[in-house]
DNA sequence: CCTAAATTTCGGTCAGGACTGAAACGAGCG
DNA sequence: CGCTCGTTTCAGTCCTGACCGAAATTTAGG
């Protein structure tokens, strides 16, 4: 068993890709073999076809899971877990982005605000710099407010809003 | 010389969430620490605000500066150098999502590309895998095309349209 | 219950990268 | 020219977090 080279330098390319992106290697290259295997995998396979530890996998697929990138299947007969990701990729990017928003976007909000409240109370403060706070507390909690509504929203339309690119500009004045 | 409480908590918490976006937590400090300064700021006043090396100023205002986050500016009569950071928080995000892009999406949708030509030639690939391939190299073409012509509309028009929301899918069917 | 298979937990090791401080470098001024 | 102030480079240290492998735990079947 033993993956193709198309498929090992996809899945080596997503690791290091995962590294810049909050997680770590094995739980992007274990995303990335999940959603190119045709059928769900086991814990004991993707140890065979990664070459890392059993108890790396578990963490990792459990991270995943957190995530919402992962699902539990099973097979009748067999009680081993067997493991595939959202396929769609759409639903994947949703899912990722839903998790950035909850880990980053949340507590960030949060320190904004807070921040803004604080400010006010030192006189000792540039009215500047209170300004900017106050500026990228709005930004985040625009964008915030925009990732919300964008949650809803089906992939065909998103798709066909990004197609129109700086088109959708007309629209707006 | 140092900062307000709320300063350092904003200082603080950027340089966190710095560590998980790719930088290194001493640039993103800087970074929040020159946004939020109603004038420039000299490197030896950063290594007393934030007490760190002096050389380590310097590497992470060269990163800032390649991200084009952070501009050098001079005092008449003064040979030293004076850094200040976008003030604008539209710039200061499309720069990052500019260097993002080239930094993570160029690369990765040119791995995408080599994939799915080099699987074409793979016999034994399930043509499940291979559709996904495909897929995915859709997709991030497309954030990528969206993205290049994101790029040109001008801050105004972007901040209106999200704020529409999920009221812009009116205009797609 | 008991056993065997599967999974998770946990302490220890290792690697990568941030950070420091000293030394090298450069640029303007006397 | 050489001195001083400012900046960069570089080798070494430290720390975080990924990863491994053994031990503990859980679960299903006999």
């Amino acid at each position: 068993m033993q993956m193709s080279p198309a498929v090992e330098k996809y899945v080596l390319h997503w690791g290091e890709m995962g590294t810049r992106w909050g997680t770590n290697r094995t739980a992007a290259q274990i995303q990335a073999l999940l959603y190119l295997s045709p059928e769900p995998l086991r814990a004991d396979q993707i140890v065979e076809l990664l070459s890392v530890a059993r108890s790396n996998v578990s963490t990792s697929i459990r991270e995943l899971q957190s995530y919402g990138l992962v699902k539990m299947t099973h097979v009748l007969g067999d009680r081993r877990d067997y493991f595939e990701s959202l396929h769609d990729v759409w639903e994947l990017f949703r899912a990722i982005i839903h998790q950035r928003k909850e880990r980053e976007l949340n507590p960030t909000l949060a320190m904004l605000r807070q921040c803004a409240a604080d400010v006010d109370r030192e006189a000792e403060t540039d009215p500047v710099t209170k300004e900017r706070i106050r500026n990228m507390r709005d930004f985040v909690q625009t964008t915030s407010d925009w990732y919300e509504t964008i949650h809803e929203v089906p992939s065909s339309t998103l798709t066909k809003l990004m197609k129109l690119g700086a088109g959708i500009t007309k629209f707006v004045k």
